[in-house]
This record gives structure tokens, C-alpha cells and sequence, in this order.
DNA sequence: AATTTGACATACGCTCCGTATGTCATTATC
DNA sequence: GATAATGACATACGGAGCGTATGTCAAATT
């Protein structure tokens, strides 16, 4: 019978474990998740997951890894096709904030991670998104559109206020009035990178605004 | 012999507890800390334990309270001190990076607390944190100093920031020359709060102003 | 003085993790 | 092409940890 190839099965095989582990990981929680229970949901049992992962951190690493890959990869989508390199710089901030909204990357990215990893910042995958803004940050201080500023510090500060923007949007009893909120104030603070001149889009209020709400 | 009244006992067994296990929690992780060592390291068994808090997260979230609140206590202090109101927020921003850069409460309260208790923002202590600096924006607002926007929302990303910041400080090689960096960037992000007029400390070369009218 | 309450300790079972070992198919060697 | 060797898994075993159920003894209540 049409056998298939040897590797084919075994990338099969971790791609099985992957899966199941990740949804676990989602929906129960890393601590939760039982090594018995989501292996044989793929069919396998603890023996394969110690051959190829080591333990169930190297089983949540290899998770983690596969959906860090997803979001740099949306998140370069996003900044490719603005106008502009600030623009651009923004749209992938906004990214950042709605891909934290969802629940599996809260999860196993934001919560379970660190807890059982250490530090976001330490891991090579985080590190690629970070990077990633980095570069734009750095692109936007050569262009003259940002004040002269260290790249990965802000890259780090933006993502980490970013982040928590996510968490309280996502745990809020009023997700959509939260998140126009947090976007407006989002905005506020990174009009602290842009140069004076630069300054857009603020309607350079007079003394005492007060924002209607709705 | 002076044996001490009854009440004094039980919140003496308590508090052993709640050091015991802030000490396990902050050394060596939540999951790792064995419900047995650390209870016996107090003199007592798991069975205070669960009489008193119920199970380990309970216990947990009675640590995180006591660390919350003396961080609380410390941010107030700060505030309380300074000359004006934009300083004294300026400062309790500072120092809750500076308190982010502890250990224990990295571990206890920035990592291992979200994963096992969920959200922070969801924490009645956390929440405290939040408030405080959430009703400083508003007086700064009320005031004038800083743009119309919503006070809970920056405050959140604030401490968002600042939190990562922290993290990205503690773990990096060098935290020293880091520290400074992430504080500029900082600054910066923070000035984009202040409004047009107000705007102070930053050099501001202007190579190619294109000041709109005001 | 008798009873009740409550603060703990002890005992038990269960689940889960990691390792050590076994088995079988594929691949390499001759 | 038969045999040895490798590697991908499954099975078996032991230990640790957690939660509960139960026991005990002092203090508070009557």
C-alpha cells in the first residue's frame, strides 16, 4: 500500500502534537493541560512528544514558536502596504493590539508563556517582532519623522503598552467602547515619538476639552 | 507560661504562611514550590494551609495582596513628594519601573500571577496601582497640563510600558546602560501626553519645522 | 462541667510527570 | 538479500504533589 515517506510521517507526527498541544494550551491552559489527555487526542501518547520535544516546555516552545511565526508574518503584511513609513509604523502597532485580543495568543503567548519560559524578551521569537519594529523605528529617526531616540527602547516600550492595551480591551466588560479608548490614548503616546513639526492629526484643542462619549 | 490570646496566634500562622510561601514563590516559582516544603519550612503543615486559604492559589493571592499593597503604599510616597503634579507622575511612573526591576516581584506578581490568577487588570490590587496613576492623569488633565484623553486608558498604557520596560531592563546584560535608554524612550513617549505649549526638557533641533498654525 | 467550635495535623487516593525499557519498522552495511 | 543498527514511537514503573476526608486537641460557649 502507498506508504508514505518516512519524513513526511514524522514532520506528520510533530505537526499532530503541535496542534493538539496548542489548542489545549488555548483553551485549558499549559498548567491544565494534561500530557496524556492531548497526546492521545492526537492519536500518540507521552512517548512521542519526549522523543521529539524533550518535555512539555519544549512542547511549548515549539507552540509558541509556531505562533509567534503567524504574527510576524501578519505583521509585516500590514506594515508593507502603507503609504508611509510612520503609517506604517502605526497600522502594525494597531496589528499588535488585535492579535493580543485573541484569546489563544493571551493565553499562551501573554500569560503561560513567561510564567513558564521567563522572560518574553529572552525568547528568540519574541525577540523577531520586536526586531521588527526596531528596524521601522530606526528607518523613521533616519527619515527625520521621530525624535532621536533609542529604537528598541521605544520598540520595547510601544509593544509593552501595546500589550496590556490587548489584556484590558480583551477583559473588559465593554471590548469595543474600551478599545476606541485605548486606541485614542495609544495614539497620544506615540505622538510623543513624532517631532514637532511633524505633529498631525491632533486637533490642538483649546484649555479645556472635554471628550463626549459615543 | 504567657501564652499569647487567640486571635494574635491565628494571624501569627497566617502571616508564617504568607512569608513562607512569598518566599518559595519569589526563589524558586509558583509551580515548583512544593505546598509541603514550604509549610514545613513555617512549622506547620498543608493542613493550616488549606484551612486558612483554601488551596495554593488562594495563598498565592493573599502574597500578591501584601506585595500590592507595599508597592501601592511606595507609589504614594513618591507622589505625594513631589513639587508638582506632572513631576510627582513623572516619578510614580519611574518608580514602578524601579519596583518592576525586583525579583520577587517580577516573578510573583509580573509573570507567575497573570498565569495563575488571570489578567492583572482584573486583580483588585492591580487595579489600586491603576487608579492611582488614573486619577493623577485626571488632575492633569482638569489641570491642563496634558491633552484631552481618557485617564484610565493612559494609565494602563503607561503601566503597560513601564512594566515591559522593567522586565526588558532586569533581563538585559547590561541593565545599567539599558535603564537609561528605556527611561529616555520614556520620557519621550510620556511627553506626547503633555500638550503643544507645555512641552519641556527636550532639545527639539529643528531641522525642518512645518509648524502648522495655531 | 459539658458541648461546640475551630485551628490545625495526619492519612489516603488520585493524577500527573519523567524515565527506563520494550517493540517494530525503516535504513544502512555487507 | 540477510543482518545489524538506528530511530520513532508505546508501555511500564516510580515518585512527587495536590486535594480531601478524617482525626485531635485546645479554646470558647453554654
Amino acid at each position: 500500500m502507498g506508504h508514505k515517506p518516512r519524513k513526511e510521517m514524522i514532520a506528520e507526527t510533530r505537526a499532530k502534537l503541535v496542534a493538539a498541544a496548542r489548542h489545549a494550551f488555548g483553551s485549558v491552559g499549559y498548567a491544565e493541560a494534561s500530557m496524556d489527555d492531548f497526546t492521545a487526542s492526537a492519536g500518540l501518547t507521552r512517548g512521542a512528544l519526549y522523543h521529539h520535544f524533550g518535555d512539555k516546555k519544549g512542547l511549548l516552545q515549539a507552540v509558541i514558536a509556531e505562533i509567534d511565526a503567524e504574527m510576524l508574518a501578519r505583521l509585516k503584511i500590514v506594515s508593507a502596504r502603507a503609504d508611509t513609513l510612520w503609517q506604517g509604523f502605526v497600522d502594525e502597532c494597531t496589528a499588535y493590539i488585535e492579535m493580543a485580543l485573541e484569546p489563544e495568543i493571551q493565553r499562551i503567548v501573554l500569560r503561560d508563556g513567561p510564567a513558564v519560559l521567563g522572560d518574553p524578551s529572552q525568547w528568540p521569537s519574541q525577540n523577531e517582532c520586536i526586531r521588527s519594529m526596531s528596524e521601522n523605528l530606526q528607518k523613521l529617526r533616519d527619515e527625520g519623522t521621530i525624535v532621536a531616540v533609542d529604537p528598541e527602547a521605544a520598540a520595547r516600550l510601544v509593544s509593552g503598552a501595546s500589550l496590556h492595551a490587548a489584556q484590558w480591551i480583551a477583559n473588559s466588560e465593554n471590548p469595543e467602547a474600551t478599545s476606541k479608548k485605548a486606541v485614542k490614548a495609544f495614539n497620544v503616546l506615540l505622538e510623543g515619538l513624532l517631532r514637532q513639526g511633524r505633529r498631525i492629526g491632533r486637533a490642538q484643542a483649546p484649555a479645556e476639552v472635554n471628550e463626549s462619549p459615543a
